[in-house]
DNA sequence: TTTCATGTAACTTCAATTATTACAATTCGA
DNA sequence: TCGAATTGTAATAATTGAAGTTACATGAAA
């Protein structure tokens, strides 16, 4: 199965974004990603929609974050992007006639939906401003890991 | 993305095998799974591997359960069937140079683990015996109902 | 007015499960 | 012993949804 790895995707550009001053381009976005830029415009346009980024057209133009990076969790993002399925495990049949199956399904509902709300309830405690914050202590590890050697 | 469907899978035909007195047939099995013997035989061979069932070639052959219904968990089962990938969304690149992408693997992974582990906790608690309670529970409600009206 | 950039539709590629076809191997019953 | 029933398995196609690509229209700034 093909993994989504669109929120991993936009994470990845909105840290980046946070760390010009101007707008950046779909095309310098996508490069950094290994991408394409339509594909950044058709992602980055979801986001658009909810108010976390902004676009430009035009000279000068290109994405900037909208919101305040503290603002922003996970979980928006995955709202924004529109809530894709987070399991690649699932029932073969969602309405079957079959009590065994609908046995069956309601364990494995209650199983992945515990699981899904975990999640959920994690992505809401981590914004961009941590994101951002991890990053730099990385930055800062490497530099001196640089020095040294 | 299509999801595996192979735990709902065997799990529907385990019950319905502990339902069977003698084997029950590749054959009868695809049928009351809107399948295909082949995924059968492939998937059941999965759990043969592991002593959950036993197969059977010639006249009178086909599938058995070999193990106790109390004794099997979901979580063997889902190792069985060589511990799919439970989630549909991840990260772009798993080994980034990327500092930024370190720091947002590292804050997704982290959150997968802990959604996986609950998940996979849970699968340990739910028994095949578990399962088919919960079926005859169904089916008697059913029974139930059919009477009344 | 030219160039740079987004916006978007249409289509192709890609990866993984699932389905199908075909045939070999085995076992039981008549 | 023969033959039908059944599993075992390789090879291949269908399916599905994300991701990638092409093409072109639109808009803004130099």
């Amino acid at each position: 199965m093909k993994r989504d790895s669109r929120l991993s995707s936009v994470l990845h550009a909105l840290l980046h974004m946070a760390e010009q001053d101007g707008p950046v381009t779909s095309e310098t976005l996508a490069q950094c990603m290994n991408t394409n830029p339509v594909v950044v415009r058709r992602t980055m346009g979801l986001l658009r929609e909810v108010g976390i980024v902004s676009s430009a057209k035009g000279h000068t133009g290109g994405w900037t974050i909208a919101a305040d990076l503290g603002a922003v969790t996970l979980r928006q993002l995955h709202e924004a992007l529109g809530e894709p399925a987070v399991f690649a495990i699932g029932n073969r049949n969602e309405t079957p006639e079959c009590l065994v199956e609908q046995a069956v399904n309601s364990v494995l509902d209650d199983a992945f939906a515990e699981a899904e709300a975990l999640l959920l309830k994690r992505f809401e405690t981590v914004t961009l401003a941590d994101l951002a914050v991890d990053f730099a202590r990385r930055h800062a590890e490497w530099r001196e890991r640089r020095t040294i050697s």
